[in-house]
DNA sequence: ATAACAATTGAGCAACTATTCATATGTTCA
DNA sequence: TGAACATATGAATAGTTGCTCAATTGTTAT
């Protein structure tokens, strides 16, 4: 328990369960890390991006076959494969006129698994 | 390859490897399934909430705790722990005035890892 | 060189989101 | 009952995001 005089404090509570908390505090990574996390997650929060992944698990694709896949324009597609691209989630390999993009991560399809298991619940 | 006759397509390309789509095509989760897949990864793809969660990983804490912190108003993580409870991944339990939070959910740890893998890559 | 096509990029816009502020609801205790 | 406190909720707002449209870059083939 407190008083509430510390520092600049935004929470008004007039108790905190200070033992608690001090535990957590010692066992959450940094700030970074986690903000780290976070960003990757958004890259997935993106129902079209979900989809280019999804469609990239079965074969290596260029940014045509994905817009026309998706009926969305190539635009769109090569926008959110530069988000990819940027999280290095994907790959591109040039090919002639065509881009070829391709799953760089071994963990992806680990995680979407066990987005599913919670979905099915 | 392809005349863009067919339909309403919004992708122009004059030349679409049919085979590759029609074979990714088969593939595809239905529609429904990677919205909902986004939908969860759009709740951890922010840093507060991800806090939050990983301050559960712990212990369950009442609202004051998180806000404490975490050092934000218990207004936002009030805000935050709702959007939380409707994506089932904490729940609520009322003693007295307080309202402790903890994880709901076997999954999301694992989840977790697995994108700290990708960012340590 | 230049025409044709695939892909990228930047600006602009509509839709969404996280926080704040003010207020309401729930609970305890005097 | 009513004062005090913890939490929830609604409206407002500033910041972010995904798409479109237009223009540009890069590659091939004539």
């Amino acid at each position: 328990m407190r008083g509430k005089s510390d520092e600049n404090l935004r929470c008004d509570c007039s108790i905190v369960h200070q033992d608690i908390v001090k535990k957590v505090q010692g066992k959450m990574p940094p700030e970074e890390m986690l903000y780290d996390l976070a960003e990757l997650f958004k890259v997935f929060g993106d129902s079209t991006r979900i989809k280019i992944i999804w469609a990239l698990f079965e074969e290596e694709m260029c940014v045509c076959d994905i817009a026309y896949l998706l009926n969305m324009t190539q635009s769109a597609i090569s926008h959110q494969l530069r988000v990819l691209k940027q999280a290095r989630l994907v790959k591109p390999r040039r090919d002639g006129k065509n881009v070829y993009y391709s799953l760089d991560d071994q963990h992806i399809e680990e995680i979407f698994n066990q987005g599913l298991k919670h979905i099915n619940e």
